[in-house]
DNA sequence: CTGAAAGCGCTTACAG
DNA sequence: CTGAAAGCGCTTACAG
């Protein structure tokens, strides 16, 4: 078990002997601190950059400092949403001195990578997604300045949230649906206890269903994320003598294969049936597709999520709960059905 | 600047102490080092799980010890065949004492990133798609266990690479169009002088084209990562009297805009221009866009990228390249014309 | 087989 | 305004 060799790195002790001052002197430049002169400033300034030194996060962690670098958990790397909350994070976090690492849920559970990612002495962490209950949330946030993002719950002062008002994208759903025409609306969802973002949509899909006099129509089929059955809901949704007109998916996945089963199926789109989607993923607008969506604004999600852990970091212990307003995007799979 | 509160967590001295140990036992359990007996390690393993301990990694980290954290650097979150990688790397690590954070090359560079990674003291770095140039690499190298995927270099010595043999993709896709009854076969690329892989895939066109003797049809035309550039150069294949009837595009989601222009023209996929992307992405397989595609398996890449670089961290100097073998994987999009 | 000592690169009080 | 001391939680030699 040879350890591979590394070289060794320039310290804080180097930058010292080259400027010619204490090590404390360039501790304290590099944190801002009171109390330095300008001109000390300065030299520790040029060392630094001669020397090209950067500060070791373990030893800034371990000290018991900031670290300066964020974490950011995803629930995976599959949806291209996630990439617009991450451009979100990025733009939010180069007007800063933080970084950020990221996490990804995939084989390992989520708990397993924020155990991690604290014992990294990480200044602060976004969760995307989360699947944790509100318990365990809280005492995570209780050692480490936490955000969520996607994870509507009731009254939680422990940590902020910033979320998309999932209920405003269902009734968008229905609404464009009714004004085109569409009378039997199905609601594609997703098979998740846990996922509140889920249940506001279906909620928000129920009341204008219900507002728009459909109450009656109304009918959620809820599939676990996986290929196959979601294709065995789309083909339910899509056959038998009271086959649905419209179908409103909770992402732009579950849309395009819904999409793809109606052309197997021989059914049109828009005629036959008409699709929403979520998320506006950028898979939307290709032609083949031509996706009407609803847009969440991944960026907003991710700008106004930065700012806030920034915010708890720096010391703001009263939570804070972000809303951003969706807004649907219509393209040729929801056109009218008359002009079809 | 009030710093948010944390508790204290539990260490190693805590542990020591519950167990009625040393604490320098407790670190040798921990590291599974020599010279521990059963019984002391049975104490010390109890008090760890009573106690719910976790290592910090900062600590390990500075002490020069193993940080068992390795990091993968993602050029970008929006080609889903980089969760393909990500999952062979992960179901890699699970049989190991590993974990591993992500970085994502969005706004900052990577140079950027791989300076902050290397600040955190991890073990080992795995760089997807990188850009850096060869002698940057081998001098990263010198400092931190490297493996990188997709990234052809003649002859290094410093690190390891894991690479489809994307010479062998470009032959894939020309030999299946020819097959198929097309001739005037172009290639879409990407406009990248550092993409050695792009090369590749390009060198292995030509040189099937010209074994076809199809040499005079050859036609690569370079595009930059932009949907409208994209467009434009799909544009250009697709019209005028000396249209291509054939167009192998070297990614999934530039193949996917070429059927999306290709609708837009009127022009039927396959019958007036068969596609073949590559990556085969969970795209390719909708219905809509039935899209023949060049499978490089993602997860085989992450996989023997995750097993060379554990194998660096303990201590393998001599470098070693792995070769991946891509497969066709036929669907409508690059159908026989005769058939049509 | 077990433990006490030194040190990693910083930060945070505390003295000058 | 500047510096010397203690300590963060570990690992790595080195003694017992």
């Amino acid at each position: 078990m040879a350890k591979a060799p590394r070289g060794k790195s320039v310290t804080i002790h180097d930058v010292a002997k080259d400027a010619g001052v204490s090590f404390s002197a360039v501790s304290k430049v590099l944190r801002n601190a009171y109390g330095v002169s300008e001109a000390l400033r300065e030299k520790v300034n040029v060392s630094i950059a001669k020397l090209g030194y950067t500060p070791s996060m373990s030893a800034r962690g371990i000290s018991g400092g900031r670290t300066f670098v964020i974490g950011v958990i995803f629930p995976d790397m599959r949806n291209p949403f996630f990439a617009d909350i991450l451009a979100g994070i990025s733009s939010a976090l180069e007007r800063t001195t933080y970084q950020m690492v990221q996490g990804i849920v995939q084989h390992s559970t989520e708990a397993a990578l924020v155990q991690s990612m604290t014992s990294m002495q990480l200044d602060g962490l976004i969760i995307v997604g989360s699947v944790s209950n509100s318990s365990s949330l809280s005492a995570l946030a209780a050692r480490i300045p936490l955000v969520l993002i996607g994870h509507h719950l009731p009254e939680v002062s422990a940590f902020d949230t910033v979320n998309n008002d999932d209920a405003e994208s269902g009734r968008l759903a229905v609404r464009h649906f009714v004004e085109n025409g569409y009378r039997r609306i199905a609601m594609l969802s997703l098979d998740s206890a846990n996922g509140t973002v889920i249940q506001r949509r279906e909620e928000g899909y129920m009341e204008a269903m219900k507002a728009a006099d459909l109450g009656n129509n109304i009918e959620i089929v809820r599939s676990p994320q996986n290929l196959r059955e979601i294709q065995v809901a789309a083909q339910r949704l899509l056959s038998g003598p009271e086959r649905n007109d419209a179908i409103f998916c909770w992402t732009d996945y579950v849309a395009l294969e819904t999409l793809s089963v109606a052309g197997i199926s021989d059914l049109s789109v828009p005629g036959d049936v008409g699709v929403i989607g979520h998320d506006n993923t950028m898979y939307c607008a290709f032609d083949q597709n031509s996706l009407t969506s609803i847009d969440q604004s991944g960026e907003q999600l991710g700008l106004q999520a930065t700012r806030l852990l920034v915010e708890r970091i720096e010391g703001r212990q009263k939570a804070e709960h972000f809303l951003v307003h969706p807004r649907l995007v219509a393209r040729r799979s929801s056109s009218p059905l008359k002009t079809v």
